[in-house]
RNA sequence: GCCGAAGUGGCGGAACAGGCAGACGCGCACGACUCAAAAUCGUGUUCCCUCCGGGAAUGAGGGUUCGAUUCCCUCCUUCGGCACCA
C-alpha cells in the first residue's frame, strides 16, 4: 500500500488496483456475512448460475447490479448476506462427459475452479464461505434428505402416467418444463412425447390455491399473472349423471347454469369407463378411435384448427336436471389430464361441442337468452357463451346470467345451490396445474434414495445412508431412456431397511430443480453436516430480503422454489408462507443485432476482454447504465467507450488536484455545489432502492459535470468541496468499489475502507433550490420563463407571470380568462 | 382467442405525483491542442419552415383537462404467459 510520502500514482491503471484491492478484501474477509443481532440484516440472493465453462456477460449483467445494491445496503447499515453458489447437476455435463469421455465431475468442477475465478474479477461481495454447490455429497446429501421427508410427508409419490418425455434428453420432464404451442423441451427444444411410465412425483397440487396468493410479497406482476395462468384456476361445479349401464360418470362445468343444455355428454378417449359404456354394436369402432387416438401426439391432438372428430359409445347418460335421455360419445377433443376426463356437452353455450354437434347431427337446446336476440338451436351458427336470461331451465327460468365467472355470477350461483341441495352436484375448483414430475433418467443428478425390495416395496434409506453417491467408475454415459447408473454393475444392489434382504435402488436422479429449491437455505450453513441448515443462521437471515434474477423462471423454478418453502412450512422445517419477500427480474442482454446470444451462434460478449482492457469498475458501471436492467437491451460494444471516459474523469478529478484556477470560489459556487451534490445524493438513494441503475450512473455523470465546472470556479479545498468528495466516492462505491477504494483510501487518505462507511445523508435544506424558472404559457404553449425564489407564493408567481414583458405582448392588453398557478411548477394563462 | 408488459431523436434511454419532452451517454459534425494521429478538451446535434422568430412531434385515432409521454376509450405493432382446460 502507497504510504504517504510515497509519490502517488497518478496514472489511471485499474489492471494494477483491482486485483489489488481484491486481494486485500478477501484476506480482510471485508464481506464474510455472520450473525450480528445489533444490527438489521438484509439478505440478499441472485439466482446461482450454471457452471457451463465461461462467465459470460449475462452473468456479469445478473449479477453486478445487484451486488452494487448489496454494498450500498450495507452503507446504509445492514449486516447484508450475498451469497453464491452452483447449480452444478445438469445435462450438459453428461453432453461433455459423451463427447470427450470424461467424467461429468471433472469437466463440472473444472468449470467451477474457472468461473469462480472469473466472478472474483467482478469485486463483488459474495462471501465465499458461504459457497454451496449443488453437486457436492455434502449438499446433495441434504437434497436427498429433503426427497425423503416429503416422501413421509405424502407428498412424493410414485405413479404410472402419460408423461412427457424428450427423445433429444432422452429422460422425462415436469409440465413446466415443455414450452409453448409447439410442445417442446425447455433445454433442447426438441418436440417431446408421451410416454406411459412409472415415476416420482411432488404433490405440487396440494399446494395450487395457496400458490396464487402473493399477498404481502413484492412481486414483479407479469410473475405473478404467468403464475396464476399456469396454475388455471377455474371455479364451477362437478355434477354426477347416471348411465344406462349402470355407473355413473362424474363431470366437471365451469357452467352449471348450463346444465339444462346438456344434451349429450363426451368422454376422452382414455376415460377408463369407455368400454363399459360402450354397447357391442358399438365396440368396434370405438376400439378402433381409442387405438387411433392413442397413436397421435398430443400436438396433433389438440391442434386447435383441427377438425373434431368422435363415435358414438351406444351408451345413454339421464340429465339429473331435466331427466332427459342424452347420448355419450367419445371423442379426442376431452382430455383425461384435465378435469374428470369427461363432459356435458352443452353446444347451445360451448362453441367446441357446437361443432361437434353441428358435425355429427346432435341435439341444440339454447338455455341462456341474450338480450334482443331469438336463439333457435336449429339455426344458430355459433354458441352463444355470454351473458343471457335462463330459459328451457324449468324453475330458473329468468335467471339473470352474467358475463361473471364462478359464484360471482349469480346464476351459476344458484343451480349449484340447487345441485348441492339435491345432492347431484357440487361446488367445485379445477386447476391445469399439475403434479411436479421429478424423476430423470440420467446420470449427473442427485440419486433419488429410494430402494425398491420384493416384499416390501419402495422404501427410503435410512438417514445414515445418505448421501447416496455417485459412483465415479461409469464409463458408458451414452443415454439409452434409462439411467446410466442402472448399468453400472453393483451400485444398484442394496438392502431393504425393513427386512435387511436384497433391494434396488432407484436408478433415476431428481431434476435439478429440486437442488436449486432449497439453495437459498444451504447457504446459511454451506457446510453443516447435521442439519440441511442451522437454525440459528435461519432465525437471523431469513427470509430473503431480495431475489433476483431471470424472468425466464416464472413457471419452474420460482414456482418450485415457492412450493417447496410451503411444503417445508408444513414439516415444520421452514416458516412463514414465503422464502422471498422481494423479486425483481433483469432483462436479457442480447447480441448487437437484436438476437439472443449464444454460444453457437458465436456472438456472445465475454467480459474477460473488456476488463483486460477497461477494468471491472467500468465494466460493472457501463452494464448498470446502458440500458433499464429489469428490461434488457441488445450490446452496444461502443457504449461503453462512455462510460470509460466516465470513470476516467473521476479519476482525473480526484487525484488532479493541482488544477485549481487562481480564483476562490464564491459562496454562490459554493452553495451550488453543495446543492447538486445533495440533491445527486437523494436521487441516487432513491435509484438503488428502486433498482433504478442506469439514472444512478447519469446522475453521477452530471455531478461530477458539475464538479468540474466547480473547480473552475476555484472551489477546491473549500469545505463544500471536501464534503462533495466525499460524498461522490460513497456514492461510487457501490457502483465501482475498486477505484471508489483506491481514491478514498490512497488519494484522499480516508480510513480504509470506503466499504465501511456510512451512506451520507441528504441535507433536505442543502438540496433545496433558492431559485426556480417557472415557465409560463398562453393557451397551453410555453411563451416565456419567470425566475422566482423557491418558496414564492402563488401569487408572486402570478405576479411575475403577468408582469413579464414577453407576457404582456401576448395578452395584447387584454385580461386573461383564466389565470392558473401550480405551485414551483408552471404558470398556465387562458385568454 | 384470453391474460400481462412495452412502443419517446440515427441508437441506449431520461422526465418526482397531470406541469418546460428528449436529462445522461453513444454516434455524428465542427473547432482547439498536435508535424500528424490517438487521447483529451470545447461547441452543436428531434424534425420542418420564409430560421430576430414560428410550427409539428412521445405507435395511430379520439376523449377528459387551462395543460397529457403520464389518466380514459378504440385500434396497430413487438415481446412474454396460457390455450380444444370443459
Amino acid at each position: 500500500m502507497t504510504k504517504k510520502n510515497e509519490i502517488k500514482d497518478k496514472s489511471f491503471n485499474p489492471q494494477a488496483f483491482e486485483p489489488k484491492w481484491q486481494a486485500k478484501w478477501e484476506a480482510d474477509k471485508l464481506y464474510r456475512a455472520v450473525i450480528d443481532e445489533s444490527r438489521p440484516k438484509h439478505y440478499a440472493l441472485t439466482m446461482l448460475p450454471y457452471p457451463s465453462g465461461d462467465l459470460h456477460i449475462g452473468h456479469w449483467y445478473a449479477m453486478t447490479p445487484p451486488d452494487a445494491r448489496a454494498r450500498f445496503k450495507r452503507m446504509q447499515g445492514y449486516n447484508v448476506m450475498f451469497p453464491m453458489g452452483f447449480d452444478a447437476f445438469g445435462l450438459p455435463a453428461e453432453g461433455a462427459a459423451i463427447k470427450h469421455n470424461i467424467h461429468p465431475k471433472i469437466w463440472t468442477y473444472q468449470n467451477i475452479e474457472r468461473m469462480e475465478k472469473q466472478m472474483r474479477t467482478m469485486g463483488a461481495m459474495f462471501d465465499w464461505e458461504r459457497e454451496a454447490i449443488s453437486s457436492d455429497p455434502e449438499y446433495y446429501k441434504w437434497t436427498q434428505w429433503f426427497f425423503i421427508q416429503l416422501y413421509k410427508k405424502g407428498l412424493a409419490y410414485r405413479k404410472k402416467a402419460s408423461v412427457d418425455w424428450c427423445p433429444k434428453d432422452n429422460t422425462t420432464l415436469a409440465r413446466e418444463q415443455v414450452k409453448g404451442e409447439d410442445r417442446v423441451c425447455d433445454r433442447c427444444g426438441t418436440p417431446v412425447i408421451k410416454k406411459e411410465l412409472e415415476q416420482w412425483f411432488f404433490k405440487a397440487t396440494k399446494y395450487a390455491d395457496e400458490l396464487l396468493h402473493f399477498d404481502g410479497i413484492d412481486w414483479p406482476e407479469f410473475i405473478k399473472v404467468s403464475q396464476t395462468n399456469w396454475i388455471g384456476r377455474s371455479e364451477g361445479a362437478s355434477v354426477i349423471f347416471k348411465t344406462e349401464a349402470g355407473d355413473s360418470i362424474e363431470i366437471f362445468t365451469t357452467r352449471p347454469d348450463t346444465l339444462w343444455g346438456a344434451t349429450f355428454m363426451v368422454m376422452s378417449p382414455e376415460h377408463p369407463l369407455v368400454d363399459k359404456i360402450t354397447t357391442p354394436e358399438n365396440a368396434q369402432t370405438v376400439s378402433e378411435y381409442k387405438d387411433q387416438a392413442a397413436k397421435q401426439t398430443d400436438i396433433q391432438r389438440e391442434a386447435k384448427d383441427k377438425e373434431k372428430t368422435g363415435v358414438f359409445t351406444g351408451g345413454y347418460a339421464i340429465n339429473p336436471v331435466n331427466d332427459e335421455r342424452i347420448p355419450i360419445w367419445v371423442a379426442d377433443y376431452v382430455l383425461m389430464s384435465y378435469g374428470t376426463g369427461a363432459i356435458m356437452a352443452v353446444p347451445a353455450h360451448d362453441e367446441r361441442d357446437f361443432e361437434f354437434a353441428r358435425k355429427f347431427g346432435l341435439k341444440i337446446v339454447p338455455v341462456i337468452q341474450p338480450d334482443g336476440v331469438e336463439l333457435n338451436g336449429d339455426t344458430m351458427e355459433h354458441a352463444h357463451e355470454h351473458e343471457g336470461v335462463m330459459i328451457n331451465s324449468g324453475q330458473f327460468n329468468g335467471t339473470p346470467a352474467t358475463n361473471d365467472k364462478g359464484l360471482k355470477n349469480p346464476a351459476i350461483k344458484t343451480v349449484i345451490e340447487y345441485l348441492e341441495e339435491k345432492g347431484i352436484g357440487k361446488r367445485d375448483v379445477n386447476y391445469r396445474y399439475r403434479d411436479w414430475l421429478i424423476s430423470r433418467q440420467r446420470f449427473w443428478g442427485a440419486p433419488i434414495p429410494m430402494v425398491h425390495c420384493e416384499k416390501h416395496g419402495w422404501n427410503p434409506l435410512p438417514d445414515e445412508q445418505l448421501p447416496v453417491l455417485l459412483p465415479d467408475d461409469i464409463t458408458e454415459w451414452k443415454p439409452t431412456g434409462e439411467s446410466p447408473l442402472k448399468f453400472h454393475p453393483t451400485w444398484k444392489d442394496s438392502t431393504c431397511p425393513i427386512c435387511g434382504e436384497y433391494a434396488m435402488r432407484e436408478t433415476d436422479t431428481m431434476d435439478t430443480f429440486m437442488c436449486s429449491s432449497w439453495y437459498h437455505l444451504r447457504y446459511l450453513s454451506p457446510h453443516n453436516d447435521k442439519a440441511p441448515f442451522d437454525e440459528a443462521e435461519y432465525n437471523y437471515w431469513m427470509p430473503v430480503d431480495t431475489y433476483t434474477g431471470g424472468s425466464e423462471h416464472a413457471n419452474m423454478h420460482l414456482l418450485y422454489f415457492r412450493f417447496f418453502h410451503k411444503a417445508l412450512r408444513d414439516m415444520g422445517i421452514t416458516e412463514g408462507g414465503e422464502p422471498t419477500m422481494q423479486l425483481r427480474n433483469q432483462g436479457m442482454v442480447l447480441a448487437e443485432d437484436n438476437s439472443k446470444m449464444s454460444k453457437s451462434k458465436g456472438n456472445v460478449v465475454a467480459p474477460d476482454v473488456l476488463v483486460q482492457k477497461y477494468g471491472a469498475d467500468t465494466v460493472r458501471a457501463y452494464i448498470m447504465f446502458f440500458a433499464r436492467w429489469q428490461q434488457g437491451a441488445p450490446w452496444d460494444s461502443h457504449g461503453i467507450e462512455g462510460t470509460a471516459r466516465w470513470i476516467r474523469r473521476v479519476w482525473t478529478l480526484f487525484t488532479d488536484d493541482a488544477s485549481n484556477s487562481g480564483t476562490p470560489a464564491s459562496d454562490e459556487v459554493k452553495k451550488n455545489l453543495r446543492r447538486r451534490v445533495h440533491q445527486t445524493l437523494k436521487r441516487v438513494t432513491y435509484d438503488f432502492e428502486h433498482f433504478e441503475f442506469n439514472t444512478i450512473i447519469s446522475s453521477l455523470m452530471e455531478l461530477l459535470n458539475d464538479m468540474y465546472k466547480a473547480r473552475e470556479a476555484g472551489a477546491v479545498g473549500t469545505p463544500e468541496w471536501n464534503e462533495a468528495t466525499e460524498i461522490y466516492i460513497k456514492m461510487l462505491a457501490p457502483v465501482a468499489p475498486h477505484i471508489a477504494e483506491e481514491l478514498w483510501t490512497n488519494h484522499l487518505e480516508k480510513p480504509y475502507s470506503i466499504h465501511q462507511q456510512k451512506w451520507a445523508t441528504v441535507d433536505e435544506s442543502a438540496a433545496k433550490d433558492d431559485t426556480i424558472e417557472i415557465p409560463v404559457q398562453v393557451n397551453g404553449k410555453v411563451r416565456d420563463k419567470v425566475i422566482v425564489s423557491a418558496d414564492a407564493s402563488e401569487e408572486e408567481i402570478r405576479n411575475a407571470a403577468l408582469t413579464s414583458e414577453t407576457i404582456q405582448k401576448y395578452l395584447e392588453g387584454k385580461e386573461p380568462k383564466k389565470v392558473i398557478v401550480a405551485k414551483g411548477r408552471l404558470v398556465s394563462i387562458v385568454i
